[in-house]
DNA sequence: AGTGAAACGACCGTAGA
DNA sequence: TCTACGGTCGTTTCACT
Protein backbone atom coordinates (compact mmCIF):
# COMPACT_ATOMS: atom_id res chain seq x y z
CA UNK A 1 0.00 0.00 0.00
CA UNK A 2 3.02 2.41 1.04
CA UNK A 3 4.73 3.13 -1.72
CA UNK A 4 8.67 3.01 -0.70
CA UNK A 5 9.38 5.70 -1.45
CA UNK A 6 12.55 6.68 -3.24
CA UNK A 7 14.57 6.18 -6.38
CA UNK A 8 13.75 3.67 -8.78
CA UNK A 9 15.41 1.06 -9.66
CA UNK A 10 14.64 0.97 -13.20
CA UNK A 11 11.70 3.56 -14.33
CA UNK A 12 8.24 1.79 -15.11
CA UNK A 13 7.51 1.84 -18.78
CA UNK A 14 3.74 2.49 -19.58
CA UNK A 15 1.96 2.01 -22.82
CA UNK A 16 -0.32 3.76 -24.80
CA UNK A 17 -3.06 1.44 -23.10
CA UNK A 18 -2.32 2.26 -19.56
CA UNK A 19 -1.90 5.55 -20.35
CA UNK A 20 -4.61 5.69 -21.67
CA UNK A 21 -6.76 4.28 -18.61
CA UNK A 22 -4.87 6.66 -16.14
CA UNK A 23 -6.13 9.40 -17.91
CA UNK A 24 -9.65 8.22 -17.93
CA UNK A 25 -9.04 7.71 -13.83
CA UNK A 26 -7.72 11.18 -13.89
CA UNK A 27 -10.50 12.99 -15.23
CA UNK A 28 -13.09 10.47 -12.50
CA UNK A 29 -11.21 8.57 -10.33
CA UNK A 30 -14.34 6.81 -10.01
CA UNK A 31 -15.58 6.20 -13.53
CA UNK A 32 -16.10 2.37 -13.60
CA UNK A 33 -13.56 -0.21 -15.08
CA UNK A 34 -16.75 -1.09 -17.71
CA UNK A 35 -16.96 2.44 -18.82
CA UNK A 36 -13.09 2.69 -19.15
CA UNK A 37 -13.02 -0.35 -21.01
CA UNK A 38 -15.08 0.78 -23.56
CA UNK A 39 -12.93 4.11 -24.06
CA UNK A 40 -9.51 1.90 -24.07
CA UNK A 41 -10.66 -1.24 -25.91
CA UNK A 42 -10.26 -3.63 -23.41
CA UNK A 43 -12.71 -6.00 -21.16
CA UNK A 44 -13.58 -4.81 -17.56
CA UNK A 45 -11.47 -7.27 -15.89
CA UNK A 46 -8.47 -6.40 -18.29
CA UNK A 47 -8.65 -2.67 -16.90
CA UNK A 48 -8.93 -3.72 -13.24
CA UNK A 49 -5.76 -5.51 -13.58
CA UNK A 50 -3.89 -3.22 -14.90
CA UNK A 51 -5.41 -0.64 -12.15
CA UNK A 52 -4.55 -3.37 -9.69
CA UNK A 53 -1.14 -3.24 -10.86
CA UNK A 54 -0.91 0.25 -11.23
CA UNK A 55 -2.03 1.03 -7.49
CA UNK A 56 -0.31 -1.69 -6.07
CA UNK A 57 3.24 -1.01 -7.67
CA UNK A 58 2.24 2.52 -6.01
CA UNK A 59 2.73 3.97 -9.44
CA UNK A 60 -0.98 5.67 -9.22
CA UNK A 61 -3.04 6.35 -6.38
CA UNK A 62 -6.78 7.42 -6.80
CA UNK A 63 -7.99 10.13 -3.97
CA UNK A 64 -9.69 12.69 -3.33
CA UNK A 65 -9.01 16.45 -3.42
CA UNK A 66 -10.54 19.56 -1.92
CA UNK A 67 -10.76 23.20 -3.14
CA UNK A 68 -9.48 25.08 -0.09
CA UNK A 69 -10.90 28.18 -1.87
CA UNK A 70 -14.31 26.88 -1.56
CA UNK A 71 -13.73 25.72 1.65
CA UNK A 72 -12.71 29.31 3.29
CA UNK A 73 -9.40 28.92 2.84
CA UNK A 74 -8.57 31.81 0.48
CA UNK A 75 -5.25 32.48 0.97
CA UNK A 76 -2.10 30.64 -0.16
CA UNK A 77 0.97 31.67 0.18
CA UNK A 78 4.60 29.99 -0.89
CA UNK A 79 7.41 30.40 1.73
CA UNK A 80 11.41 30.02 0.69
CA UNK A 81 13.40 29.36 4.10
CA UNK A 82 16.70 29.61 4.73
CA UNK A 83 17.76 27.94 7.32
CA UNK A 84 21.38 27.22 9.24
CA UNK A 85 22.26 23.58 10.62
CA UNK A 86 20.53 20.83 9.59
CA UNK A 87 17.90 21.58 7.01
CA UNK A 88 16.10 18.31 6.82
CA UNK A 89 15.25 19.30 10.91
CA UNK A 90 13.79 22.18 9.53
CA UNK A 91 11.38 20.98 7.07
CA UNK A 92 10.28 17.86 9.20
CA UNK A 93 9.32 20.34 11.64
CA UNK A 94 7.57 23.07 8.91
CA UNK A 95 5.93 19.59 7.91
CA UNK A 96 4.36 19.20 11.39
CA UNK A 97 2.19 22.58 11.02
CA UNK A 98 -1.18 21.49 9.52
CA UNK A 99 -1.54 24.48 7.64
CA UNK A 100 1.22 23.72 5.78
CA UNK A 101 0.47 21.22 2.98
CA UNK A 102 3.68 20.66 1.12
CA UNK A 103 7.30 20.96 2.21
CA UNK A 104 10.28 19.98 -0.24
CA UNK A 105 13.90 20.38 0.34
CA UNK A 106 15.62 22.44 -2.51
CA UNK A 107 19.19 23.23 -3.68
CA UNK A 108 19.28 26.56 -4.02
CA UNK A 109 19.18 30.05 -2.65
CA UNK A 110 15.74 28.83 -0.18
CA UNK A 111 16.76 25.49 1.60
CA UNK A 112 12.94 24.65 1.84
CA UNK A 113 10.11 25.73 0.57
CA UNK A 114 6.77 25.24 2.08
CA UNK A 115 3.23 25.65 0.55
CA UNK A 116 0.33 26.98 2.79
CA UNK A 117 -3.14 27.52 3.00
CA UNK A 118 -4.44 30.24 5.50
CA UNK A 119 -8.21 31.67 5.78
CA UNK A 120 -6.73 35.30 5.76
CA UNK A 121 -3.96 37.53 5.79
CA UNK A 122 -3.90 37.88 9.69
CA UNK A 123 -3.56 33.55 9.78
CA UNK A 124 -0.89 33.80 7.46
CA UNK A 125 0.61 36.49 9.07
CA UNK A 126 0.57 34.78 13.12
CA UNK A 127 1.63 31.42 11.46
CA UNK A 128 4.95 32.73 9.93
CA UNK A 129 5.97 34.49 12.94
CA UNK A 130 4.65 32.07 15.77
CA UNK A 131 4.94 28.80 14.08
CA UNK A 132 7.34 29.70 11.12
CA UNK A 133 10.32 31.70 11.99
CA UNK A 134 10.47 30.59 15.04
CA UNK A 135 11.53 27.10 14.14
CA UNK A 136 15.03 26.60 15.30
CA UNK A 137 17.83 27.32 12.26
CA UNK A 138 15.42 29.38 10.33
CA UNK A 139 17.49 32.08 9.48
CA UNK A 140 14.69 33.71 7.16
CA UNK A 141 11.94 33.60 5.09
CA UNK A 142 10.29 35.04 2.43
CA UNK A 143 6.62 34.58 1.16
CA UNK A 144 5.17 34.82 -2.18
CA UNK A 145 1.71 35.28 -2.04
CA UNK A 146 -0.34 33.49 -4.41
CA UNK A 147 -2.73 35.91 -6.94
CA UNK A 148 -3.99 33.10 -8.99
CA UNK A 149 -3.26 29.98 -9.73
CA UNK A 150 -2.76 29.19 -13.90
CA UNK A 151 -2.10 25.45 -14.01
CA UNK A 152 -1.74 22.51 -11.82
CA UNK A 153 -1.83 18.67 -12.85
CA UNK A 154 -1.55 15.83 -9.71
CA UNK A 155 1.82 14.12 -9.39
CA UNK A 156 2.91 12.86 -6.17
CA UNK A 157 6.21 12.66 -5.03
CA UNK A 158 7.86 10.50 -2.72
CA UNK A 159 6.24 10.73 0.61
CA UNK A 160 2.68 10.87 1.14
CA UNK A 161 2.06 12.20 4.60
CA UNK A 162 -1.45 13.02 6.39
CA UNK A 163 -1.79 16.25 8.29
CA UNK A 164 -0.50 15.22 12.22
CA UNK B 1 -18.19 19.29 -13.75
CA UNK B 2 -15.90 22.10 -14.40
CA UNK B 3 -16.03 24.50 -11.07
CA UNK B 4 -16.69 28.02 -11.60
CA UNK B 5 -13.24 28.96 -9.93
CA UNK B 6 -12.94 31.52 -8.11
CA UNK B 7 -14.48 33.18 -5.47
CA UNK B 8 -16.52 31.62 -2.32
CA UNK B 9 -19.79 33.74 -2.07
CA UNK B 10 -19.66 32.28 1.31
CA UNK B 11 -17.29 29.57 2.07
CA UNK B 12 -18.91 25.52 2.29
CA UNK B 13 -19.35 24.72 6.30
CA UNK B 14 -18.58 20.55 6.43
CA UNK B 15 -19.78 19.10 9.15
CA UNK B 16 -17.47 16.19 11.25
CA UNK B 17 -19.23 13.62 9.07
CA UNK B 18 -18.40 15.35 5.78
CA UNK B 19 -14.88 15.79 6.98
CA UNK B 20 -15.06 12.07 7.73
CA UNK B 21 -16.07 10.73 4.18
CA UNK B 22 -13.74 12.99 2.80
CA UNK B 23 -11.31 11.91 5.10
CA UNK B 24 -12.18 7.94 3.88
CA UNK B 25 -11.96 9.06 -0.10
CA UNK B 26 -8.40 10.86 0.64
CA UNK B 27 -7.26 7.59 1.97
CA UNK B 28 -9.09 5.37 -1.14
CA UNK B 29 -10.66 7.23 -3.47
CA UNK B 30 -12.41 3.72 -4.88
CA UNK B 31 -14.06 3.09 -1.11
CA UNK B 32 -17.84 1.63 -1.58
CA UNK B 33 -20.17 4.00 0.01
CA UNK B 34 -21.28 1.08 1.98
CA UNK B 35 -17.96 0.99 3.42
CA UNK B 36 -17.49 4.08 4.34
CA UNK B 37 -20.86 4.53 5.92
CA UNK B 38 -19.96 1.63 8.20
CA UNK B 39 -16.86 4.14 9.33
CA UNK B 40 -18.58 7.08 9.42
CA UNK B 41 -22.03 6.10 10.99
CA UNK B 42 -24.28 6.51 8.28
CA UNK B 43 -26.68 4.86 5.42
CA UNK B 44 -25.08 4.02 1.97
CA UNK B 45 -28.00 6.40 0.11
CA UNK B 46 -26.81 9.33 2.56
CA UNK B 47 -22.78 8.81 1.88
CA UNK B 48 -23.71 8.71 -1.56
CA UNK B 49 -25.85 11.42 -1.62
CA UNK B 50 -23.01 13.71 0.41
CA UNK B 51 -20.34 12.72 -1.95
CA UNK B 52 -22.80 13.41 -4.92
CA UNK B 53 -23.36 17.18 -3.25
CA UNK B 54 -19.22 17.31 -2.95
CA UNK B 55 -18.48 17.03 -6.35
CA UNK B 56 -21.03 18.52 -8.04
CA UNK B 57 -20.32 21.17 -6.44
CA UNK B 58 -17.01 21.36 -6.55
CA UNK B 59 -15.89 21.03 -3.48
CA UNK B 60 -14.05 17.66 -3.94
CA UNK B 61 -12.92 15.69 -6.52
CA UNK B 62 -11.71 12.40 -6.73
CA UNK B 63 -8.86 12.11 -9.24
CA UNK B 64 -5.80 9.68 -10.18
CA UNK B 65 -2.42 11.15 -9.53
CA UNK B 66 0.89 9.34 -10.72
CA UNK B 67 4.27 9.25 -8.64
CA UNK B 68 6.91 11.19 -11.59
CA UNK B 69 9.95 9.17 -9.60
CA UNK B 70 8.70 5.47 -10.72
CA UNK B 71 7.44 6.98 -14.03
CA UNK B 72 11.59 8.06 -14.34
CA UNK B 73 10.75 12.11 -14.02
CA UNK B 74 13.48 12.18 -11.32
CA UNK B 75 14.63 15.84 -11.35
CA UNK B 76 11.93 18.26 -9.91
CA UNK B 77 12.22 22.01 -9.76
CA UNK B 78 10.51 24.74 -8.48
CA UNK B 79 11.84 27.63 -10.81
CA UNK B 80 10.84 31.48 -9.67
CA UNK B 81 10.41 33.67 -12.43
CA UNK B 82 10.75 37.81 -12.79
CA UNK B 83 8.75 38.93 -15.71
CA UNK B 84 8.01 42.42 -16.94
CA UNK B 85 5.00 43.44 -18.60
CA UNK B 86 1.42 41.51 -18.08
CA UNK B 87 2.84 38.82 -15.75
CA UNK B 88 -0.76 37.05 -17.15
CA UNK B 89 0.86 36.42 -20.43
CA UNK B 90 4.09 34.90 -19.26
CA UNK B 91 2.09 32.94 -16.91
CA UNK B 92 0.17 31.22 -19.86
CA UNK B 93 3.15 30.64 -21.71
CA UNK B 94 4.66 28.47 -18.94
CA UNK B 95 1.36 26.43 -18.13
CA UNK B 96 1.96 25.52 -21.89
CA UNK B 97 5.01 23.45 -21.36
CA UNK B 98 3.90 20.04 -20.64
CA UNK B 99 6.39 19.34 -18.60
CA UNK B 100 5.81 22.16 -16.41
CA UNK B 101 2.71 21.04 -14.24
CA UNK B 102 1.98 23.93 -11.40
CA UNK B 103 2.31 27.54 -12.55
CA UNK B 104 0.82 30.52 -10.23
CA UNK B 105 1.00 34.31 -10.18
CA UNK B 106 2.23 35.17 -7.44
CA UNK B 107 3.04 38.76 -5.41
CA UNK B 108 6.69 38.88 -4.15
CA UNK B 109 10.19 38.85 -5.28
CA UNK B 110 8.46 36.45 -7.69
CA UNK B 111 5.94 36.98 -10.42
CA UNK B 112 5.61 33.51 -11.12
CA UNK B 113 6.39 30.08 -9.56
CA UNK B 114 6.59 27.41 -12.04
CA UNK B 115 7.28 23.41 -10.67
CA UNK B 116 9.04 21.36 -13.85
CA UNK B 117 9.06 17.45 -13.65
CA UNK B 118 12.00 16.48 -15.90
CA UNK B 119 13.69 13.11 -16.63
CA UNK B 120 17.34 14.31 -15.89
CA UNK B 121 19.40 17.60 -15.41
CA UNK B 122 20.02 17.64 -19.33
CA UNK B 123 16.26 18.26 -19.77
CA UNK B 124 15.85 20.60 -17.14
CA UNK B 125 18.64 22.75 -18.61
CA UNK B 126 17.16 22.27 -21.71
CA UNK B 127 13.50 23.54 -20.39
CA UNK B 128 14.67 26.80 -18.95
CA UNK B 129 16.81 27.78 -21.49
CA UNK B 130 14.82 27.07 -24.64
CA UNK B 131 11.47 27.45 -23.52
CA UNK B 132 11.28 29.29 -20.31
CA UNK B 133 14.09 31.85 -20.67
CA UNK B 134 12.92 32.86 -24.11
CA UNK B 135 9.30 33.89 -23.20
CA UNK B 136 8.76 37.15 -23.84
CA UNK B 137 8.85 39.41 -21.03
CA UNK B 138 10.66 36.97 -18.49
CA UNK B 139 13.60 38.71 -16.88
CA UNK B 140 15.15 36.42 -14.53
CA UNK B 141 14.93 32.80 -13.43
CA UNK B 142 16.04 31.03 -10.26
CA UNK B 143 15.83 27.21 -10.06
CA UNK B 144 15.25 25.28 -6.90
CA UNK B 145 16.02 21.73 -7.73
CA UNK B 146 14.54 19.82 -5.06
CA UNK B 147 16.33 17.33 -2.37
CA UNK B 148 13.77 15.48 -0.81
CA UNK B 149 9.77 15.86 -0.54
CA UNK B 150 9.14 15.91 3.44
CA UNK B 151 5.37 16.67 3.19
CA UNK B 152 2.45 16.90 0.08
CA UNK B 153 -1.49 16.60 0.70
CA UNK B 154 -3.89 17.19 -1.86
CA UNK B 155 -5.97 20.76 -2.60
CA UNK B 156 -6.62 21.89 -5.58
CA UNK B 157 -7.28 25.72 -6.02
CA UNK B 158 -8.74 27.50 -8.49
CA UNK B 159 -7.92 26.00 -12.03
CA UNK B 160 -7.20 22.41 -12.60
CA UNK B 161 -5.95 22.44 -16.85
CA UNK B 162 -4.60 18.78 -18.06
CA UNK B 163 -1.41 19.54 -20.32
CA UNK B 164 -2.19 21.38 -23.47
C1' DA C 1 -2.23 -10.95 -20.52
C1' DG C 2 -6.80 -11.07 -22.26
C1' DT C 3 -11.78 -12.90 -22.69
C1' DG C 4 -16.42 -14.56 -21.25
C1' DA C 5 -19.96 -15.99 -18.03
C1' DA C 6 -22.20 -16.52 -13.66
C1' DA C 7 -22.59 -15.08 -8.63
C1' DC C 8 -22.11 -11.49 -5.87
C1' DG C 9 -22.05 -6.88 -4.25
C1' DA C 10 -22.35 -1.98 -5.14
C1' DC C 11 -24.94 1.66 -6.94
C1' DC C 12 -29.06 4.24 -8.13
C1' DG C 13 -33.92 5.87 -8.06
C1' DT C 14 -37.87 6.28 -5.56
C1' DA C 15 -40.84 6.33 -1.52
C1' DG C 16 -41.50 7.51 3.04
C1' DA C 17 -40.14 9.22 7.90
C1' DT D 1 -31.50 14.94 5.22
C1' DC D 2 -31.88 10.38 6.47
C1' DT D 3 -33.40 5.21 5.94
C1' DA D 4 -35.43 1.34 3.36
C1' DC D 5 -35.91 -1.41 -0.56
C1' DG D 6 -35.87 -3.31 -5.42
C1' DG D 7 -33.96 -3.03 -9.98
C1' DT D 8 -29.88 -2.45 -12.55
C1' DC D 9 -25.26 -2.38 -13.46
C1' DG D 10 -20.47 -3.03 -12.01
C1' DT D 11 -17.22 -6.08 -9.92
C1' DT D 12 -15.28 -10.47 -8.79
C1' DT D 13 -13.90 -15.11 -9.49
C1' DC D 14 -12.82 -18.75 -12.39
C1' DA D 15 -12.19 -21.53 -16.38
C1' DC D 16 -10.33 -20.96 -20.84
C1' DT D 17 -7.39 -18.92 -24.60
Amino acid sequence: MTNTGRPPSRPVQLDEVSKAIIEQLQADGRRSYADIGKAVGLSEAAVRQRVQKLTESGVMQIVAVTDPMQLGFTRQAMIGVRASGDTREVAARLAEIPEIDYVVLTAGSFDVLAEVVCEDDAQLMALLNERVRSIPGVQSTESFVYLKLQKQFYNWGTVRNREP
